[in-house]
Formats: C-alpha cells, structure tokens, sequence
DNA sequence: CGATCGAAGATCCTATAGGGAAAACGTCCG
DNA sequence: CGGACGTTTTCCCTATAGGATCTTCGATCG
C-alpha cells in the first residue's frame, strides 16, 4: 500500500507529492511553522527525496512553505493582521475585476457581439490553447446558470457537522469564486485567484467559521448584477461580499 | 572557473542556478519553446542535474518554463496575441491599482494620518515583519522624490546602443514599475506585479522597442498625479499609460 | 542565576548510478 | 511517393551514499 494515490502514472511522481503534501498543508496535518523533514516525508510516502524536494520547490513559490538556506523547509506561518489586510486588499483587486469582467463578457454576448473596444480579446483568451482536458467552454447562456447553481448549492450539506461541514461550506465558496474567476475569460486572473485562495483556505481552517445563508445570499446578488448585464454593479456587489465577509473573519484577530 | 556566481555560499545552490537559469531565459540565451536538457544544464553549470532539477520546478511555477510529464522542460513560448491581451489586462487591473495606492498613502501621510475607512492595513503591512535586509521604509517625502528621480533617469544612457539601450531602457521602465508597487504596502500586490513583468520582459526582447521620451513623460505624468494626492487621478494615468504602451507593441502581431 | 561557549547530533545539500518511458529515425509496405 | 511500424537512441526519472552545515544540548564562567 502506498502512502499516496498513484492514478496511472499519467503524471509524474513529484506531481503526485505536490499533491500530497499540499493537501498536507491545506488541511492543517502539518501545524504552520512546523518543520518538514524532508527524509521522513519520503519515507512516509514511500519514495525517494528527490522528487519530495522538486515538490517542495514548487510549493515554496506558491508560498505555502518556506524554506531557510541550510535550515529545511517550515510550512507556512499563520497569516498576520498585516498580511490578512493584504490579503483582503488584493482579493478586492482581483474579484471585482472578475466579477466585472464576468458582466462585461455577459452582456456583450447576449447583445450581439463583442461591441467593446478590446472585443475578442477575452473570447480568443478562453478558447486559447488549453490544458488540454475539461476545458468545455459553453454558451454564455448557461454560464449565468452554472454560476447560480454554485451559489444555490444547499449550504448545509446534510450528514456533516462541525469540521465537516466547515470543509463543506469552504469547498463550496471556493467553487463559486473560482468558476467566476475562470468565467473571466483571463487565465492568469484565473490563476491569480486560485493562489490566493489557498492562504485563506488556511487561516478559515484555523479558526473554524462559516455563515452559510449570508455567503449564500452574497453571492446570489453577485450572480443577479452579473445577469443584468452592469459590470459596475457587479463589481460592486462583490466588493461588498469580500468586506463583509473579512468583518467576519476580523474578530479572530482581538487577541494579536 | 565556475559557470555561474557563487556569492559567499550565503545562499544555497538551488538559488544560485534559479537565478542563472532566470537570467538565460530572460536574455533569451535559449530561444523560446526550446527544449532544456537537464543533463547538458548541469554540465554547463558545473553543478549536479539535483539542484538544477529544483530550480527548474520553481521556474516552472513562475511560468517561465513549462514541463511536458515524462517529456522534460522547454523554455516558456512566446506570447499569443490573446495571451498578450490577458497580460496587458492583468496589469491594467494591478498596476491601477498599485498607483491608485500609493495616492492613497501619500495623500493620508501629508494631510494628517490615515482618514479613510480601513486606515492603517497598508501603513502596518508596510510595517510588518520584512525579508530582513535592505527594506528601508523612508518618510512619505522622499517616496515621491524617489519615484520622480526613476522616472526622470536619463532616457538614453550614454554610450549604449542597439541590444544595450533597449535593455538599459527596459531595465528603467522596470525600477518605475516596481517601486511603484512596493511603496503600494501590499507584498503580495508587489510580488504579482514583478511576476507579471517576466513576461512582459521575454516578449520585450523578442521585439526589440523603446520609446523613452514618450514613456518617460507618461511616468512622470503618474508621479504628478500621486504628488496631488488624488488616488484616480493616479489610476486613470497608470491607465493611459499602460494602454499607450500596448499599442505601440501591437503592431509586431500583424503577422499572425 | 543567567549568559556564553563548545561539542555532539541531526539534517540538509550535493553527487553519482541505473531503470524505464517517450521521441526520433530508418525501414518496409501499400 | 506517402504512411505506418519497429527499432534504436536519447533523455527523464528515481534511488542511494557521502560531505558540509546548522541546530541543539550541556557545561562552564561571570
């Protein structure tokens, strides 16, 4: 049996450990700031330590370890005040664009064509060469649909309780924000989103919290800003999704 | 002889052939969409294929190289048009951002302290525990001062031609940009911007142009409107100049 | 009692060797 | 003359061993 899940060897074994030890990270089975040992980590997913240090490498430059020169890797610390401010900030930067790019491609569709300036920038961008599998770019009717039934998605997942359902309720607001995200028509937007995402997914794993008909209901008016076809109203819903939703994260940090 | 710089062992080696690796991709030293022997790497830099292969993993995350499974490492293909639209988006959405940010510090600074609603996340995120070394956080006055002398730097650097001035050009524009993200506060909003520049840089080479006095102007323009303490202001100038230099990389994409 | 210095332990970092898969080439067939 | 197949070659990928470095613990001195 071994300590990680080789599918069929489509990929490569550090791609499997990248995997492995991401998750390792995200679901907090190592604490942050805790040292990586580097052997036992091979050991423990039975293979050589030289793909476990590529893994490492690639995880350094998404920020979720660190590594000190001569020292070995530590897994990420926990996000500061200073750094959960920054983190809120750049969210607002790159979700409003999303959402308002979101609209914008919307409604130019359902008009007619691409009437804007930059036309056919984002539609070439989506259609681009893509990594190949799942890529399934529908109409943009169903886009809104897709995006709707994300939001509506039963926010108590019946059967889960506390951790669980913690982990429920994040998977499904990761969704939603991630779908928008690559709905954008922008890849490295996309890309952008899906890194920040983890360093949230850490410190709300930390301090258990969900509010799962006021997420719901945020989202859902984001969803209804995007369909009007108002790229300024969209945005705007979602800038006030993000703040209140970092109010409610904001009391956690009385004690710092 | 060594193939690459070894500073004072102060760093590990993996860091040393990062940078060397870095550096060839970005003068170009291995064309585009070439493909990188590991093996033939090492020799060239006298070093093992280990650290090389780690170096490479986190090149590969910064998307300055790609990795086909079982296939090895090709150096990062020219830009597409629409990858080139999703470039110049990304930065319009952070760099506005970043301009738009650090009015917003200045303004705060010079009138009194921090009035707006979420005062002191940039102040204290600026504050917060750095990298260490060199991160001199001088008063508000100088930060204009200091943005002022990067965009006033002589356009033309004496005694350069051709290759010479187009890099040292370049090698200017990117101080501007950079700097302007830093005094942002945000890290993170930082570290996107200079990710995005790699790129921007590869394609830069490729198609040689500059266009100093024109640019030079369009940066002071944005210094100006940061001295006035008007975040928009600030923003729609980042804006018109990020569009401005789109267009006059535009036409090298007739061709395709 | 606290701080500094020294030595042992553990760990990281690098180098080398061998197995296996994919791509490229030449050859054969239609 | 073009396409498909088999073989060869190249290259990537993984595993193991040894040297250098940092951390840690204990003892000693102020």
């Amino acid at each position: 049996m071994n300590g990680l899940l080789r599918p069929a060897r489509r990929t490569t074994l550090a791609d499997d450990v990248y995997e492995s030890v991401r998750a390792l990270v995200m679901d907090h089975a190592v604490a942050p700031g805790e040292r990586i040992n580097i052997d036992a980590l091979a050991r423990r997913l039975e293979v050589s330590p030289t793909p476990v240090r590529e893994a490492l490498a690639r995880l350094e430059a998404d920020g979720l370890v660190r590594k000190r020169p001569l020292a070995g890797y530590t897994a990420a610390p926990l996000l500061t005040r200073a750094e959960f401010d920054e983190l809120v900030e750049m969210r607002l930067i790159l979700e409003t664009a999303s959402a308002h790019r979101v609209a914008e491609r919307f409604s130019g569709r359902r008009d007619a064509t691409g009437s804007d300036s930059d036309s056919g920038s984002g539609d070439r961008a989506a259609a681009g060469n893509g990594d190949g599998a799942g890529a399934d770019p529908p109409g943009s009717a169903d886009v809104l649909a897709q995006l709707r039934r994300e939001a509506e998605l039963p926010d108590q997942v019946p059967g889960t309780e506390g951790f669980a359902a913690i982990a429920a309720f994040t998977a499904q607001d990761a969704r939603f924000h991630h779908l928008l995200a690559e709905r954008s028509g922008n890849r490295m937007l996309h890309a952008a989103v899906v890194r920040l995402r983890a360093h949230l997914h850490l410190f709300r794993l930390h301090f258990p919290t969900a509010h799962y008909g006021t997420s719901a209901r945020e989202h859902l008016r984001i969803v209804d800003a995007i369909g009007t076809g108002d790229p300024d109203a969209a945005g705007s819903a979602m800038r006030a999704h993000l703040l209140a939703a970092a109010d409610r994260h904001l009391p956690f940090f009385e004690g710092s």
